[in-house]
DNA sequence: CCAACACCTGCATATCTGTGCAGGCTTGTG
DNA sequence: CACAAGCCTGCACAGATATGCAGGTGTTGG
């Protein structure tokens, strides 16, 4: 589609039409990254167990998510701070207790996917 | 209250129910493992324009992906491997050029989520 | 047959990332 | 006040991983 002329030259593809297709398919890189960044965040087993967590189980304190998931606290708080910093998930203080939640609507929707299978 | 055994003494959980909740959330660890290793794949922004491309312009050569996406062809072919060991991708040989296609469904199903935004 | 092409592989490397440990901070409790 | 609970951080280390390079296989066309 967006194709420079300079660019042509290069461009020995097998098939243009697909190249074109998968060109546009892709879109924006910036949006493509954003999304990489999401799915990695899900990509590991122990954030993935958490993010159910959050997800079901409202706002839940650090030290029940470490007992649900098995995971030491520490670890939990290093995913949670990673998960923090990237705006998936909030925290609210409450006394010496800290409970998350889950508040990005897109990974909220992606962890629906699980419940099906 | 009586004081029940050894387990509730480990389980000092602030919000029992919660606890409860979030651990059905989880359900069969397998089932996470598997989902984590999906999500995986897509948390390399490589890998899912890779993906977005065969999502959408169908069965497409080793080649022209590496066009569409500016990755080196062998990049593409180590990427390849990854999604074509996890079955997420077949590939098809016709003459000296093998196309690759998205086979599975879950994935493909992720990948739709990302049409919206 | 030879050369170009499409694709794959092994290896070495640099980078990233998850984890444990030790310790610190804040808040509630005796 | 002293102590414990809940949570967080910095640091060091081990494991995973993405990438480039060099070179290999198999196919097509002259």
């Amino acid at each position: 589609m967006h194709l420079v002329p300079q660019e042509r030259e290069h461009w020995r593809a097998i098939d243009e039409h697909t190249v074109c297709d998968a060109i546009d398919a892709i879109g924006d890189p910036e949006r493509v990254h954003a999304w990489a960044s999401r799915f990695a965040l899900l990509g590991e087993p122990g954030r993935l167990a958490l993010l159910l967590s959050l997800h079901r189980a409202g706002p839940i304190a650090v030290s029940d998510l470490a007992l649900a998931t098995g995971i030491r606290d520490t670890a939990v708080s290093q995913a949670l701070r990673l998960l923090r910093a990237s705006g998936t998930v909030a925290a609210e203080k409450d006394g010496r207790i800290v409970r998350y939640r889950l508040v990005d609507t897109h990974v909220s929707a992606l962890l629906d996917s699980l419940s099906a299978s």
